[in-house]
DNA sequence: AGCAGTGGTTGCAACACTTGCAACAGATGG
DNA sequence: CCATCTGTTGCAAGTGTTGCAACCACTGCT
């Protein structure tokens, strides 16, 4: 492991949550001024942070990697005008979670015509026990692949309805998998619901899964339930843009 | 400078491209593969690369991040929903690029509903000379921004009907100006087409600006002005929403 | 005007960290 | 079953990084 570059790392955490001058960053990570400096130069001169009025942010170069690198992800170009007309015909923000190496990351989203921004974003990761998405996948994923992401869950509590205990959460995937879709009833914040449903790739293994979701007191779950043909449709349409026949399903 | 914080970032350049093996990357940089490894490894602990049988690629964390910064762009929040709405209403692509320090960065993007997609990318700098967003924000700059803008162009020429002098420039950028609005005949690639107004923001400055871009084939150029009421009308919406009153315009 | 508090810069000495190496485990594939 | 690849480790050598101190330039305050 490379410390410097842990610095530089560490740097650019910093000041993505806000921007941040030199002294800032220096005692944030602990180090003389100048080799905090001299850190930011190279970050600047590579495009990864720019300066603005003596603090330092996010550069451009970065950004745009990371938008090439989400465009690269096979399945953001082919869900994507799916999801928009999705997002179009309820006005409800859509969202697209793809399940990679272990994690689910939210991989598209379209926002709602609502003034409330949800606070997900394209990038980060799902939590996989209060989420529609989350819980869609688990519960269409392979028994061993499944069994080795469960391990690894905490079941926090977030809210009144979080699902906390393993029982009870392999009991709401055994319903998930039966009927096909999944809902968050405000397990995560209590003001938020939505409803979920699987993306299959080619072979018929869930990949992804796509979600409608708004603040229930715009629209409560059983109003969302009554889109969920329209979802499911469109989730059918990209896993058939995707390859899959609906074949097998294993 | 740091010699290993440039080389860390000349990683993540290159595996953005495609996904790289350990070989491949410590022959880029022309070190040891127990180096490239020790460099990739402290990259994938921060979340900003991640490997997938033997390759590796750009991390979420990055891309976490890399989104968190635009949106903390003030205007891109402001100006989203604008954007969409009028690429609804349309189906061609929409732009949205900002002014940041000396360059013009796209920060928004609404795709068309065509099967082809354009190839700009927020985060990347747009080509000033050869765009419509780019002509529409230095047509209304003030005069020092604009003349120090224009010192660095090289005017290189992309298609037949790209500009090529500094004097025929002026005369285009006098032209937009006095009307208003800008266009790009093709000037960048022959085969696509665009009209861009300007957004303005508090204090009257022009600070970004909006575009309707299609196909040549698909919506040739008189077609797209007449597209022109609704795409002013969106810039106003943007620069009201940014507090411009009208009153001022120096 | 003077002062205090910033950011930014530089040369240098000391040494911590990085580097290359070599050797090996393990996986993959012709 | 050999060839080739990634991944890993311990170590010695020395290069690159670091902290320091002193400085300039700028800002805002008194």
């Amino acid at each position: 492991m490379s410390q410097t570059v842990r610095r530089a790392l560490s740097i650019i955490e910093f000041f993505a949550e806000r921007p941040r001058s030199l002294g800032e960053i220096a005692e944030h990570l602990g180090v003389h001024k100048s080799t905090a400096l001299r850190l930011l130069q190279t970050l600047e001169r590579g495009g990864f942070a720019r300066s603005v009025d003596g603090r330092y942010t996010v550069g451009f170069r970065m950004v745009a990697i990371a938008h090439q690198a989400v465009e690269h992800l096979e399945l953001h170009p082919v869900a994507h005008p799916h999801l928009v007309r999705l997002g179009d015909r309820y006005g409800h923000t859509v969202h697209l979670a793809q399940l990679v190496d272990d994690e689910i990351i939210y991989v598209a989203k379209v926002d709602g015509r609502g003034a409330l921004k949800m606070r997900s974003r394209v990038g980060r990761a799902v939590n996989p026990h209060t989420s529609g998405v989350g819980k869609a996948i688990l519960a269409h994923l392979d028994e061993p692949s499944r069994d080795r992401f469960l391990a690894r869950l905490t079941y926090q509590r977030h809210t009144a309805t979080s699902i906390t205990t393993p029982a009870a959460f392999r009991q709401e995937l055994a319903r998930i998998a039966e009927r096909g879709w999944a809902e968050d009833d405000g397990e995560f914040e209590d003001f938020v619901n939505c409803v979920a449903a699987p993306v299959r790739d080619a072979r018929g293994r869930v990949v992804a899964a796509a979600s409608i979701t708004a603040l229930r007191a715009l629209a409560p779950l059983d109003q969302l339930r009554e889109h969920l043909p329209q979802l499911t449709e469109t989730c059918a349409a990209i896993s058939r843009d995707l390859g899959w026949t609906g074949d097998q399903r294993p």
